[in-house]
DNA sequence: GTAGTCTGTCATGAT
DNA sequence: TGATCATGACAGACT
């Protein structure tokens, strides 16, 4: 039953205490906060010919704005009158039938008035209450409990404003939010792999697999550390093209390509030789179970190399062992080292794997992957000295004296009667090294060379590992930037696709506000000006008729009221 | 000849 | 405290 409401009414203020502030608003309030955020346009008149209050000038655009509340409730509400009995003419048009009514804010007002009100004679909900995909402003029949202009939507436009404005911060920011950069990834886990997926109408939601995500895990178990993805250390020479062609030509892309072409694996003579100057035992293991250091920010990640040896790590590393039991023929006592059968250390090229290159894209995106980096790099087991550059020419080697291929500590060993191997040298463990050196009576000026080429092999093996973390990082990066391009993208379509969904209510609410006045009949069948009435809601979400002061006209609404008056 | 790149080396700080 | 690692900087070799 429609009701207009007595403010003189003796149990007004019962009737305003059991209600609370926020839930006594108008319809109006709600109304015009939504005009004044959306700047609705004003439809004019109706089919019938009846100038309408929305045309032109809708007079709930401001007639309550200095005081949202007052209206009806205020001590200056003498003209408010109990309707009993008001009643409704049938309805001129569907409203419901024709355009089925969206859910304006998790609540169907439409089923609310139509309901309440009768106005269609339909106990058909004019919508789906749980209809609504995306925005659900409120879960009750409060429509909005905005108290002025400003509005969550205003908050939000100006918010997804900023956002999409300030390219910058939005980067910083989302890159600083591991969380939302973790639920990107997670969200979106497929639009790298499916190359730019910009402009999609939301996340792609296909999830990482768990087994994707233990691979992942599982990747950081080769032998260096890095603090980068595992992409870097991962790709071998011709994978790099794989992974490139996986996702499309972007930074990230470049800077494999470059990689590739950069990082070459160390298999030259050079490699060659040293593998078969290594001696080792498996125990010796390349290198180095290292912190990590991300933006300043270290990760120390036990992955012994008990680790790697027990489980197959992502990038394939392939070690060579010679018994350790047979002793390494020192330096001076072989006068062809290459000869020797090795010893072996792991085969260290660059290991880069075809596992990068399939699974780009899923690393990529894997929120682990930022958490758990495969920082490892698998490097040739090499003794210090420069490394001879691969032969451009072939001419140049066919007479090349073993001298010219040896490293200048190799040199300085032999030319110091080092009798243990440069290889030896850089590879053995500390204890074995010194178990070693202490088998021979060495000169101070051995001692010093031996230490220094021990140290500078490690420092090279390190500079190759700081090399490709930091390359490694840069791919990162590249990527996530990708990721946050097409993030915004993301966020721009959806920012347009909810404006136009919430015009397209916002028209929907505005037709049935006519429909509602042009239907709405008093005990003896005359129309309800909404000059005079207005449509509440109260808490139990019926829909009240209350009569309306001048003074909640806005001046031009009250021009054209009293323009009417003369007219008619 | 020059510029860019690659890589070994040193110095330094951290572990 | 020494060994090792990480990394910036530098220099030489190379393209």
């Amino acid at each position: 039953m429609i009701q207009t409401p007595q403010f003189h009414h003796p149990h007004h203020r019962a009737f305003q205490s059991r209600m609370p502030y926020v839930r006594t608003m108008s319809m109006e309030q709600r109304w015009q906060d939504l005009a004044n955020l959306l700047s609705f346009p004003g439809p004019t008149t109706d089919a019938s010919g009846m100038h309408h209050p929305f045309g032109h000038h809708h007079p709930l655009h401001n007639y309550n704005h200095s005081h949202p509340h007052s209206m009806g409730y205020g001590p200056d509400a003498t003209r408010g009158v109990l309707l009993h009995n008001a009643t409704l003419a049938p309805p001129m048009g569907d409203v419901n039938g024709t355009v089925p009514f969206g859910n304006i804010g998790g609540t169907n007002l439409g089923n609310a008035v139509a309901t309440s009100m009768n106005l269609t004679n339909s106990s058909e909900p004019m919508g789906e209450s749980n209809s609504a995909p995306h925005y659900k402003l409120e879960p009750t029949h409060d429509i909005m409990y905005y108290q002025n202009g400003s509005s969550e939507f205003n908050q939000t436009d100006g918010f997804l404003s900023s956002i999409l404005n300030d390219e910058d911060l939005q980067l910083m920011d989302m890159a600083m939010n591991e969380g939302m950069y973790t639920m990107r990834m997670l969200d979106s886990n497929n639009s790298l792999s499916s190359n730019v997926n910009i402009c999609s109408t939301g996340a792609s939601s296909t999830p990482m697999t768990r087994s994707e995500m233990e691979r992942v895990d599982t990747s950081s178990d080769s032998a260096v550390s890095s603090m980068g993805s595992e992409r870097v250390p991962s790709l071998s020479d011709g994978e790099w093209c794989d992974a490139g062609s996986d996702s499309g030509h972007n930074v990230g892309d470049h800077f494999a390509a470059d990689y590739q072409a950069k990082y070459r694996p160390y298999d030259y003579s050079y490699s060659s030789r040293q593998h078969a100057l290594s001696a080792s035992d498996p125990a010796r293991l390349p290198v180095a179970q290292k912190k990590h250091q991300m933006f300043g920010k270290r990760y120390f990640q036990e992955q012994g190399s008990a680790s790697s040896l027990n489980q197959p790590p992502l990038t394939p590393v392939k070690y060579e062992y010679r018994d350790p039991s047979v002793p390494t023929t020192s330096f001076t006592n072989a006068s062809h080292p290459e000869d020797e059968v090795g010893p072996k250390v792991p085969d260290l090229k660059y290991s880069c794997s075809m596992e990068f290159g399939r699974h780009h894209s899923a690393i990529v995106r894997n929120p682990i992957s930022h958490i758990q980096h495969n920082h490892t790099y698998s490097l040739p087991p090499e003794s210090s000295g420069v490394m001879p550059r691969p032969m451009s020419r072939d001419k140049t080697k066919s007479k090349k004296s073993e001298e010219e291929h040896l490293t200048r500590d190799e040199k300085r060993a032999r030319a110091l009667n080092v009798p243990i191997s440069v290889d030896d040298i850089i590879n053995l463990p500390m204890d074995e090294f010194n178990e070693r050196l202490s088998k021979y009576d060495l000169s101070e000026a051995q001692l010093s060379l031996i230490r220094d080429i021990r140290r500078r092999g490690k420092n090279k093996v390190a500079a190759q590992n700081c090399r490709k973390r930091k390359l490694d990082q840069i791919n990162t990066l590249a990527d996530e930037v990708k990721e946050m391009r097409d993030r915004k993208m993301r966020l721009i379509n959806e920012y347009d696709y909810h404006t136009n969904e919430l015009k397209r209510r916002k028209d929907k609410y505005q037709q049935l506000y006519r429909h509602v006045f042009q239907n709405l009949r008093d005990a003896d069948g005359n129309h309800y000006s909404p000059y005079h009435y207005s449509l509440q809601t109260s808490a139990d979400g019926s829909i009240i008729v209350v009569p309306r002061s001048n003074s909640t006209l806005n001046p031009q609404d009250k021009k054209e009221h009293m323009q009417d008056h003369k007219n008619g």
